[in-house]
DNA sequence: TCTCAAAATGAATGGCAATTCATTCAATGA
DNA sequence: TCATTGAATGAATTGCCATTCATTTTGAGA
């Protein structure tokens, strides 16, 4: 087994082990035991225990980042964009919930330890949705007085806490592409009676 | 002094060095010490170091939603009390910080500890948001094909995330006022163009 | 002032688990 | 087959810190 497929052995059990227990009840040695591999091995590829909980986000969310702007680069309208990214991000979560549930408890426990690196990081990641935005206010297609700045955190954190319940309840009720789209909808168009969009409508007399 | 005051005593010290340090990071000598207590003090009171992050849980979320239910009950339209509720939101964040990184940061991280018994007080507090949708879709100002299941997390999420980042980066670039109409209005208006409030723009011919 | 129960103290205990490191194993090539 | 070296092992070490409890302090009533 060459060093690099160890290495990732290791980080993939101690996603599943963190994801299990929660970082500070996670015993190395159940690390170990998941990746049938000594106690001691572990320190052959890491320094120590907190420096795994790094690497998982740092090579995992790299992943991850590119492999959203690939998906966007694709589509040219903005609101198509959004709705897109909502889905993309839910559909990870799915496909990751391991993953998906030590980024969003345990690494969100130590952000203040890791404040530096981690914001570059995650802010990559947020300045996706701000990026959309602009270009939509350019295209005069989204409203010139909005936020991106307050948008991508609203537009995250939406996405973020579906995601949170389906990761720490175990269930769904409602679909991943039912929850994109809804979600997207919502900020894309409000939720407030006969203005749904009006990009069309207007080209209707509704008198 | 009596018993009630160092109870309080204590709690109000726990919530100062959770904040701080993390729960798993926090000593039981530096809680006593920061309380003017002996550390056996604190087990006259509390049975466990975990007992006491669940009693800052019950004791101070229930005030809270006490305090919102309340304030939301003199207003009448939805779309005010969805506002209202944001600001209120951000409000006691911003009075509460040590609480609000407790709450949103420590008792996330054991939730699948403390599953059901958080479940029920934060359910409670994600159901003020669904109540007022769906007294919205009665009064026809809401659209009816809103799920409030999945508005109450979104709607949620983005707050929480917009103050997650508040506790955490220290600073703001917006202010709770800003920042709390600006997510109302992204979820009643949507961020398109020419669709903010059509239920009178409908009248206008725009061809 | 004295008594006594309740409250508070903080040093000592005990258990746990991250990390270390002396030893063993395995693979390579001479 | 043997020697060498890097990798792997896992038992032992070490330090930490939640919790306990024997002792002291406090304060209310007599």
């Amino acid at each position: 087994m060459k060093i690099a497929d160890k290495h990732q052995k290791i980080l993939q059990a101690s996603i599943k082990v963190f994801a299990r227990n929660g970082f500070f009840n996670s015993r190395i040695s159940e690390i170990a035991k998941e990746a049938n591999v000594a106690d001691g091995t572990i320190y052959l590829y890491f320094n120590n225990k907190y420096d795994i909980l790094i690497a998982i986000f740092e090579e995992e969310i790299g992943k991850i980042i590119a492999r959203i702007k690939q998906e966007l680069a694709e589509i040219k309208n903005p609101a198509e964009k959004l709705e897109r990214f909502a889905l993309l991000h839910l559909q990870l979560v799915e496909e990751n919930r391991d993953l998906a549930e030590v980024i969003q408890v345990e690494i969100r426990q130590s952000t203040k330890f890791m404040k530096d690196y981690r914001n570059r990081k995650f802010a990559e990641y947020l300045n996706i949705i701000s990026q959309i935005v602009r270009q939509g206010q350019e295209e005069k297609i989204f409203r010139a007085d909005i936020l991106p700045g307050i948008f991508k955190r609203a537009y995250f954190g939406a996405l973020d806490e579906m995601s949170r319940f389906w990761v720490l309840s175990g269930k769904k009720k409602y679909s991943v592409s039912t929850a994109a789209k809804e979600i997207s909808a919502f900020f894309l168009q409000g939720i407030r009676v006969q203005g749904p969009d009006t990009s069309h409508s207007s080209m209707t007399v509704e008198t």
